[in-house]
DNA sequence: TTGCTCCTCACGTCACGTGAGGTGGC
DNA sequence: TTGCTCCTCACGTCACGTGAGGTGGC
C-alpha cells in the first residue's frame, strides 16, 4: 500500500514473463482489440505498458484458463475491466460524480456473471472430484480383493 | 442397475449428440488415436460405438474441458481410462488374477494424478471466486457513496 | 560499435468447423 | 425408390508458435 506516483512502464518482453505468456499472445490481443491499442505510437515502434495493462491481461488470461472462453466472449465478459481501467485513469482527470456512477453501474452485472461463471465451474469441478474420489475407492478395493486371492 | 446384456450399439451421430460435441471431434480424436480404432470396420463402412465407447469419450471431454489439457496431455492421462475399458471388455475373457492385477495396479496412479489436478483447479478457482467478491462488494460500496453524494 | 530486445510480415500448427461429392442401411 | 445418416477428402478458422529479415534504444 505504499504511494505509487512514479509511472513505471514495461516493455512487450517484460509483461510477457510476467504473466507467463509470449509476445506473440500480447500482439495477437491488441490485433483482436483486447487491449488498448496506443494509437499514438509510431509504426516500427515499442509497445509500451503500464502497471494496469499487467493487472488487465492477467485478469483476462485468468477468465480464459479458468473459464475456457475464447476472445470473443473474453471481449464481452472483459468490459467490466476495460471500464475499471477508463475509471482508473479518468477517475481523477474527470471528477464527474455522474461519469463515475455509470461506470460502477456498468461494472456490477459484468463482475456478478463472472462470479456465476466461476461459482458453476467450481461445482462441476467437485462433481469431478467426487467422480474421481470414488473410482479412486474402487479401484484400491478391487487391489485388495486381487491381492488377497493372489497372496 | 438393470443388468443389460444386449450390446447395444450407436452411430457416431448418435454418440455426438448423447457427449455434445460433433462428429468430427470424435473422427478427429479417433485419428489422433484417442478413441480405439476398429481395425475391423472396411474402408467406406459406418462406426459403430457402445457404452463404454460413450462413456470414455465423456470422460475424456470432462478432462479436456475442466482441466483445458491438449489432446497430447489427454493421450498420457487417458491411459487409465484405457486399461479400466480393456478391463470391462477383457475381465470376463480373460479370468487370469495377475492380469486384473497389473490393469488395477496401473490405474490408480493414473486416477490419483487426475485428481490431484482436478483439485489444483478447483483451489485456483475458489481464489478467483474469493477476488471477485472482493472487487464486487468494492463496487457496491462505490456505488452507495456515490449515490449518496448524487441523491 | 556491439548486443539485446524490439518490430513487421508471413507461413505453420492444433483442434476442430464446414461444405463437396458420393455411398449405404431402415 | 426416397430420405436420412453416414463416408472420405480437403480447405477454412481460431489462437497462437516460429522463424526471416530488419530497425532502435541502453
Amino acid at each position: 500500500m505504499t504511494a505509487q506516483t512514479a509511472e513505471r512502464t514495461y516493455r512487450i518482453g517484460e509483461v510477457a514473463e510476467l504473466v507467463g505468456v509470449t509476445t506473440r499472445t500480447i500482439r495477437y490481443y491488441e490485433e483482436r482489440g483486447l487491449l488498448g491499442k496506443d494509437s499514438a505510437r509510431a509504426k516500427g515502434a515499442h509497445r509500451l505498458y503500464t502497471d494496469a495493462d499487467v493487472t488487465r491481461l492477467r485478469e483476462l488470461l485468468r477468465l480464459r484458463d479458468l473459464l475456457g472462453l475464447s476472445l470473443e466472449e473474453l471481449v464481452e465478459l472483459a468490459e467490466a475491466e476495460e471500464a475499471r481501467a477508463v475509471l482508473r485513469q479518468r477517475w481523477h482527470s474527470d471528477p464527474s460524480e455522474a461519469v463515475r456512477a455509470a461506470i460502477v453501474e456498468e461494472a456490477i452485472p459484468l463482475v456478478t456473471r463472472q462470479l456465476e461463471l466461476v461459482r458453476a465451474r467450481r461445482a462441476k469441478l467437485a462433481e469431478f472430484e467426487a467422480d474421481l474420489k470414488k473410482k479412486l475407492r474402487s479401484l484400491e478395493e478391487r487391489r485388495r480383493t486381487l491381492g488377497m486371492k493372489a497372496g
